[in-house]
RNA sequence: CGAGCCAGCCGGGUGAUCGCGGCACGCGAGUGUCGAGGAAAGUCCGGACUCCACAGGGCAGGGUGGUGGGUAACGCCCACCCGGGGUGACCCGCGGGACAGUGCCACAGAGAACAGACCGCCGUGAGCAAUCGCGGUAAGGGUGAAACGGUGGUGUAAGAGACCACCAGCGCUGCAGGCGACUGCAGCGGCUCGGUAAACCCCACCCGGAGCAAGGUCAGAAGGGCGAUCGGCGCGCAGGCGUCGAGCGCCUGCGCAGGCGAGCGGCCCGCUCGAUGCCUGUGGGUAGACCGCACCAGGCCGCUGGCAACAGCGGUCGCAGAUGGAUGAUCACCGGCCAGCCUCGGCUGGUCACAGAAUCCGGCUUACAGGCUGGCUCGUCCC
């Protein structure tokens, strides 16, 4: 589980990351991450997991375990970073999930520096 | 040993590293402790709790349906009865009423609910005859899920409960057993009556509405407006009188309610509230925070009562509480299960079900890899 202050919570940075941010999909996440330089606040964390991903035995087990691929490599997000993970069919079993994520962060960071 | 019936239970284990939520303690870093299920599911019943309504009565609507018990309650559970199935252990049944009324019963068939006559049988008339007409009949054939009792006899032109005996069934009476549903025995009766109520309906009993996004606190305007009671009357219960009788009318007693204005949650009679109120106006909010929110119809053990469901008493234990939503991620070893190989004990590969709390309990229903325990029945063999 991801540390409190670093948890996404309002539904306001969920909209604003998912439309300025940059896109990156791998394998079976979608990766959107947005830098806000005006916000001084810690990196945040969001996850959306819907029903294509099966029921609810799956979805929680998709979260639990991109959760867990996010959480080393929180720190190295800048102040004021905003990460939304999106879930998408069959990651709840994908043996590369926690690749695919870190992989996507990555390239997404690598774009938006330039 | 083989086949089967019933009940209860488990449903991966250990370790390492990195993490999350609640509670307690601590100034603090932190420490300790607890942290998904038998179904947490479907949301189909029943309750607790909360708000609204609530004197009482009637109508409408919904539910339940053998009997007795258990329970906070139930559409649940237990025991028994009845009907059906099985050699048996045992299983199955939305199990009141079809002489209160109405509706429906396809196809086949001559005829399907005050039955009916196709073939046949019998009598009679016509005809040389084959055959045809009229009448009687329902024993035999045929149709059907079902054809208005069965067997034998008397009887007859042929037949028929037309009559007789026994049997089956229906109804009534008596006796015996049982708290009861009901059962057993005896007698009598008309001689025989269809099904469907998960069709309307009738009977008995039960039920106010909405739901934890219930509901409450933070939460607070200033200003303006709105007020009053003498009607002889209402409802229920009991008793009396009237009446053929009554649920009708009158009288008496007891209990409840109380006239204006406003409001009223199925409808009506009617009822409720009334200045700490209501309406208006203005400002804010669009699920924000906190409370509700986790210790109870509680689990386990023993004793007592009961066939049992269950109840009583004593001891003992503390058992999730999130809100973009914790209860996990990764790895190693062990263990199930399946397949292949073979030196019969290992090796290799695959796989480990259904499923994730959201106010809480009691049930029901549905899903579920694999496994364990106990009791019982039938068959075969041995002693």
């Amino acid at each position: 589980m991801l540390p409190p202050a670093n948890r996404m919570r309002a539904a306001a940075d969920f909209t604003t990351t998912t439309r300025r941010g940059r896109k990156v999909t791998r394998g079976t996440v979608v990766v959107y991450l947005d830098v806000d330089p005006d916000d001084t606040r810690t990196p945040l964390a969001g996850l959306i997991v819907g029903k294509a991903v099966g029921g609810s035995v799956a979805r929680h087990r998709a979260a639990r375990r991109i959760r867990a691929a996010l959480a080393p490599v929180l720190h190295d997000l800048p102040r004021g970073g905003r990460v939304v993970v999106r879930a998408l069919k069959g990651s709840d079993t994908d043996p590369q999930l926690a690749d695919s994520v870190r992989a996507a962060i990555a390239s997404a960071r690598a774009r938006s520096s330039t």
